[in-house]
DNA sequence: AGCAAAATGTCAGCTAATTTACACTTCGAT
DNA sequence: ATCGAAGTGTAAATTAGCTGACATTTTGCT
């Protein structure tokens, strides 16, 4: 159970451990670097040509619009996390893209077709790059089976501790996570409505389990969730 | 096991058609050939080493038991589909099996580390896979996607809608699905209760818009769904 | 052929959570 | 410093779908 935790919380930078610096340089020239800050979009599926992201700095939301034109939230990308076609499948008829949450955020890029060919060229990263998507899968694989399996409130503690596992600082059992999103953003998350998230919060807050405002969330003790 | 016939089980799987007749003979990684019939459990994940399984023939069921003892469906495998660990991590804390849902199927497997050798010799076929496992995710993202957003009728629809155009005979615009699933498993593979996905079909067939019954499923007309 | 087990059909509560609706608070821009 | 927009708080009405509790039908087995 703790080794599936451990597995879910790896975030993705573990891909570039095995690309050499030489690599990711020759990667980054090959294309361009972007900075925008935040509420900006940017939008990165429809256009030109197939592109793989690379966020340095900051943290950004990937939005979908459906057919009814809601929004839903279908990833939250953190420093370090690669995002756009990372099933190397060009496919653009999902209207996608990215709002920067955090203050300002750096975004490199590169070509699908330069990736391709340096996959093709060095095997051993290609094998990693599957094990990184392999990994994102399973990653998505247990968040979604959670959001079919569990109330909203249990959502809500799990995303929490997930949370807290990838950004929180902790101190004891204490854990103090920088707030980027709403309360409306973390309702989209874990699948239920603005309202409820609320609720939920508030109740959690009047059982001194946290401490909610804007800028940060205090979890009292980390272990109680 | 003959040359000739491991070459057979791998020729027609798409991921192997990068290869010539003489590379997938050199291959040799197929270590196991299995064959079971109706109802029969496989236990895959627990065993010995890590292993990579083909399914050549009929069709098959990944069933999950969490901690409550409650059996979920974690996916359906069909002729021609790999399952097992995809993603090449090891990861044996899961309890999961196989159940056997056509008449007989026919199972081969090989061992993950050889698999892992031959994309590390294979750049190409290293890159197929990859976007194997990719397109993979996307299915599982859509699949979730829907069962997020859904209520259960419109899930019970586009289910109906994927099976048929995976496996459906079509005829003008009536499609004829061999039916190796009960209620049961379809209302876990939708994530509804058993009951209330008796009620849609009942529903649904009272409404013209399909016949069933245990042997197959009759869409009257698939743009209607 | 006979019987147990599995699959299907049906229905009446019950409940979590959505919807609707509105008030209050905080933020950011001018 | 003010004002509109965005974010947050609260509550009643409504509902989809689950649970439990059966009856009935079909299947596989000896």
């Amino acid at each position: 159970m703790y080794e599936e935790l451990k597995y879910w919380y790896l975030r993705d930078h573990k891909l570039f451990r095995t690309l050499s610096y030489s690599q990711i340089k020759q990667l980054c020239i090959i294309t361009g670097f972007k900075k925008a800050s935040k509420g900006e979009i940017i939008y990165f599926s429809s256009s030109d040509v197939p592109r793989i992201f690379l966020l340095k700095k900051g943290n950004i939301k990937i939005v979908a619009i459906d057919d009814n034109g809601n929004e839903t939230i279908k990833d939250i990308i953190q420093k370090g996390d690669l995002f756009g076609e990372l099933t190397l499948e060009t496919d653009n008829k999902v209207e996608e893209y990215a709002k920067v949450l955090s203050d300002d955020v750096a975004i490199c890029s590169f070509l699908m077709s330069d990736f391709e060919d340096l996959l093709l060229r060095n095997p051993t990263l290609a094998l990693s790059y599957t094990k990184f998507v392999g990994l994102k899968m399973k990653r998505i694989k247990n968040s979604y089976a959670n959001l079919i399996s569990k109330d909203a409130k249990t959502r809500l503690y799990q995303f929490l501790k997930d949370w807290a596992e990838q950004e929180g600082v902790q101190n004891g059992n204490t854990v103090v996570i920088e707030n980027y999103l709403t309360q409306n953003d973390i309702a989209q998350i874990i699948c239920t409505s603005r309202q409820t998230a609320t609720q939920l919060l508030n109740e959690m807050e009047t059982n001194n389990l946290l401490q909610y405002n804007r800028k940060e969330i205090t979890i009292t003790d980390i272990t109680q969730l």
